[in-house]
DNA sequence: ACCGGGATGTTCT
DNA sequence: GAACATCCCGGTG
């Protein structure tokens, strides 16, 4: 007989493989919820964006495999970090099936736990909202840099994995075109928790 | 509140 | 040499 928690309660599991092994546009909104952790520090994830690799003109993987990108053409379910505007890193969870160069970006959390430690690396953070309401600035409050570019988030690689808390993911989700692009602007590949507080622009 | 511009340096053409 | 999956600050209303 198994034990089925009751929703938003009982142990946090780590997401398996499979869930990664899938279209990012179907993994994106279902990760909608779902809780990035590493060590002491943890926040639900709030807002996403899927990018679809070959078919997809706003991805980096749309020209093919470059030194950059390389870590989303492996496999499923590790870490893509990415430097960008000379400042900022992304984190993104790598979807589909090996080669195909899928994934999905963490585009911001509500913080969970570690307030302390997300403060002191966020100084400029004025209220708690903005220690992780965009993917520049959830990278800056877990100290994700270069050095976690392919950490395993199913082995927990760098302490670094996605749990399901029991909280299921929104619906519907808030749907709108991603944040920030020239190429590939029109494609609705941006989800979001409705009404949530800790999402980086409405 | 909204808007405009500067910071900053890696990556790819 | 241009572009960039961003953030922050200072202006104005």
């Amino acid at each position: 007989m198994q034990a089925s928690p009751a929703p938003g309660s009982g142990p946090a599991t780590v997401l398996p493989r499979r869930f990664y092994r899938r279209d990012p546009r179907d993994v994106a909104p279902e990760l909608l919820n779902k809780v990035l952790v590493r060590g002491p520090l943890s926040g639900r994830i709030v807002e996403v964006e899927a990018y679809a690799g070959a078919e997809d003109p706003g991805s980096h993987a749309y020209r093919g495999i470059t030194r950059r990108n390389a870590t989303m053409f492996g496999p499923p379910g590790h870490l893509y970090v990415y430097f960008t505007y000379g400042m900022h890193w992304c984190a993104n969870a790598v979807c589909g099936e090996e080669g195909q160069g899928v994934a999905v970006l963490l585009r911001a959390l509500a913080p969970l736990s570690g307030f302390g430690q997300m403060r002191a690396a966020r100084q400029k953070a004025r209220r708690d909202r903005d220690l992780c309401s965009g993917p520049g600035k959830l990278c800056q409050a877990f100290a994700v840099t270069k050095e976690d570019d392919g950490a395993d988030l199913v082995a927990g690689d760098r302490d670094l994995v996605i749990t399901d808390a029991g909280l299921a993911p929104p619906v519907p989700a808030s749907v709108t075109t991603r944040v920030g692009l020239s190429a590939g602007a029109d494609l609705p590949w941006r989800w979001y928790v409705p009404d949530e507080p800790n999402v980086s622009r409405r």
